[in-house]
Formats: structure tokens, sequence, C-alpha cells
DNA sequence: ACGATGTTGCACAGTCGTGTGCAAGTCGGG
DNA sequence: CCCGACTTGCACACGACTGTGCAACATCGT
């Protein structure tokens, strides 16, 4: 009565393998064929067609567990703080893990008309970013000439701005998710020095949570 | 001995209408087939090819533009500029006005291997780019930590996303240059207040500057 | 009206990607 | 050792796009 029968155990394997492999290639190429994606796996066009019975089904999964990431990064890093700049800052900081996939998920969303609900999928995310630069903006914390919403798109700019230099070679991939919040804070107006500060406690206070539950 | 024999004016102007329509195209669809192209330009394929030996050629033709495009318009916003932040943003509200050409200068060189050499080309702009990020990094009128060569990415990051943010109908498109501008600063380190000032004062000087050319 | 130039519509070959079918493997556990 | 699940390698049909050839226009200047 083993619901997973036999062989099954290199099956699932090979099925994870061709969604982690998947999110690489599409990630260098959106338009990337079965066949690349099933090669980059290690297996035959035919096999990955035995998992996914067409090419939007196999984006659909992929889409499926980003948006779970980029979701549950988000709500861990905002959980809990009232401080926008702070909710911001520790937000972006959790995001920036999953920061591939978000950026994927906006790369398929911009082609496949079947894959345009992808902005909708990630709307909690946005509507508590929104909010978070709503309240700073209010209160004073934020100073800027563009509108709430807008603030969003620049957020995401200078997101993925920051991953294609790290990805350049321009800047070092520890540095980064520190370097992209703080800047994101300044350009929202927040003194230099500030962002700087918040970004910092924020950040150390993230690897010694993770150090406690880790150890 | 003319050399534009006869019916060519139709000619030419269909040879302009192509890459016009094409370019609009494309930023909405870097795939965009001949077959799209043509239509959108009230003109059957095959015409297309009588102008454009193959799509690499037409498409050629329109990196040619652009890039001179956004070439003149970036040096034309530094021209006899000193301070670096005072460059930074005239230079980039001169740019802004043909952004949607950058935007798909880039969005070509993700794709086609063969295109690779935009980069390359956009050299010029980015050296100098580089050069005023410098020189306001060490004098200290921008303060981030970023390595100069990252905020070059930044810049392009923000000015794709305000763009993105236009088209939506988030950014009204009058405020959105002068928005880009005083971000950037800020987000280089700039205090908003001081950014903004000078936003607006350069910004003004073009208005000012177009209309005593114009007029 | 004529001729050069450009446009159109159609047919065609070639390439590439998708999705399916099927027979021959391969591998692990009972 | 053998059974069942998975994989492989090939076959095919289908559609979309590119690039070319050619004959029938349309249009403009002379």
């Amino acid at each position: 009565m083993n619901p997973r029968p036999a062989s099954s155990v290199r099956a699932d394997a090979n099925r994870r393998r061709i969604l982690d492999v998947a999110v690489a290639e599409l990630l260098r190429d959106p338009d990337a064929s079965m066949d690349q994606i099933a090669r980059a796996a290690g297996v035959v066009r035919r096999t990955v067609y035995g998992h996914f019975p067409s090419r939007d089904a196999l984006i659909e999964a992929i889409v499926e567990r980003a948006v779970a990431a980029v979701e549950s990064a988000h709500a861990a890093g905002r959980e809990g703080i009232d401080d926008p700049a702070e909710a911001v800052a520790s937000s972006l900081l959790a995001v920036w893990d999953v920061a591939d996939r978000y950026r994927l998920l906006l790369s398929l969303a911009q082609r496949s008309v079947t894959m345009s609900g992808i902005r909708e999928r990630l709307g909690h995310v946005h509507e508590s970013g929104m909010e978070m630069f709503r309240r700073g903006l209010e209160d004073g914390t934020f100073v800027s000439p563009l509108p709430t919403r807008a603030l969003g798109y620049v957020l995401e700019g200078i997101l993925f701005a920051v991953m294609e230099a790290v990805n350049d070679g321009v800047v070092p991939a520890e540095k980064a998710g520190r370097s992209t919040a703080i800047t994101f804070l300044t350009a929202a107006g927040l003194p230099a020095s500030q962002a700087t500060e918040l970004v910092t406690r924020v950040a150390d206070r993230r690897v010694a949570t993770r150090a406690t539950t880790d150890g």
C-alpha cells in the first residue's frame, strides 16, 4: 500500500532537479526550449514531458513555487515590525535571498500572455509593500516626488539592478543585500547615514536570529 | 542624374515608418515577428524584406539609430557642466526623452547573441556616466555603499522602473523625467531637498533654452 | 502613355520547437 | 530473479517563422 511504489525516488529527484534547472535556464533565457532545459537537467526531452504535460505546465509549477517563496520571505521579513523604514529594510533583506525567483516571475509575466496573472498572485506582497510606503510617506520618514505606487516600481528596479551588478561581478554577493536596502531607503528619502545605520542593525539582527535558530 | 529617381519618396517614407513601428512593436514584444511588424506598419511582410534583407538587418538599423539618439542626447545634456550632480541631472533629463529607445537597446542586447555588442557601442555614454559618479563620490557629493560602476546599474534600473510606471499610468508623463532625476540623485546620497532644488533648476533651464531655440 | 520603382499576394523550401506514440531499455525492491 | 515504474531514443504530425522567387499591379515623373 505504499503510495510511492518503487523507483519513484529517482523520479521525484528528477522532477525536482528539472524544476531547479529550469529556473536557472529560464533566468538566463526566458525563451529556453524544452530541449535546452532537459539537457541542462541531464535528461532527455521526452522525460520532461513525463513529468509535465506541456511547457506551460512546467512553467506553471515553477511559478507556483516561486510565488510561495517570495510571499513567505516577504511575510517573514515584515512580521511584527511597525516602523515603516525598518519593515521595508527587513522585508527587502528577506526577499533578497529569493530575488532570483522574484526576477524570474516578472520576466515570465512580461512574456507569456497566459502568465500575466502573476502580478495578481503577488498581490499580497505588493499591497503590503504599498502600505509600508504609504505609512512612511505620511509620517515623513520617506520623502519622494513619486506617488506611493511608483515606489514599488523603483524598489523592483533597484533590486534587479543590483542583482545584475552582482551577476557581472561589479558588487560582491555578501554586501549586495545590504547595499540594495540602503540604496532603496536612501532613494525613498531617508538620509544616507540613517539608512546605513538602520539597515546594518536590521541585517545584524537577521544573522543573529538565524545563527540562534540554526545552532 | 537624380539619385532618388522616382517613387522612392513613398519608399523612403515606408522605410522610416517601418523602423518607427518596429521600435514600438519590439518594445512591446522583443520577439515580434516580421509579420507583426509589417502589419503594424500597414505593409505586407514581403515589403519589409524589400527594405531590409533579414530580421537581423532590420534590428541592426534600429540599433544604429537608437545608439546615435542616446549618445547625442547624453552628450548634449552633459555639455559644459562641471558639477557632477548637475551634470547627472542634466544628462538624465536629456536621455529621458529617448528613454524608450535606450530601453529597447538593452532589451535587444539581452536577447540576440548577435547583438551583444550593444553595450560596447554605448561605451562612451557609460564611461561618461562613470566619470560623473566617480567625481561625485570623491568630492562627497554622492554617498553610496555601492561601487561607482554599480551606480550605473541603479540609474538604469530607476530609469526603466519609472518608465514602466508611466506606461501603467501610475506616474504622469510630464513629471516623470524630473521625478526620475530627483529619485536617482537621492539614491546616490544627495539630500532630498537639495536634489529637488537642483533638478528643478536644471529642468527649468532646459525648457527655457528649448523655448528660446524653438521660438 | 511609358518606364522605372516600389508594392502586393502567393507559393515554396527550410528550420525550429512542441507534443505524442511506441518499443527497448534500466533500476530498485519484494 | 522478476515486476513495476521510470527513462531513453526514435518516429511522426503539426504549427510558426524566416527568407526567396515571381507575376501582377499601382504610382509617379517625363
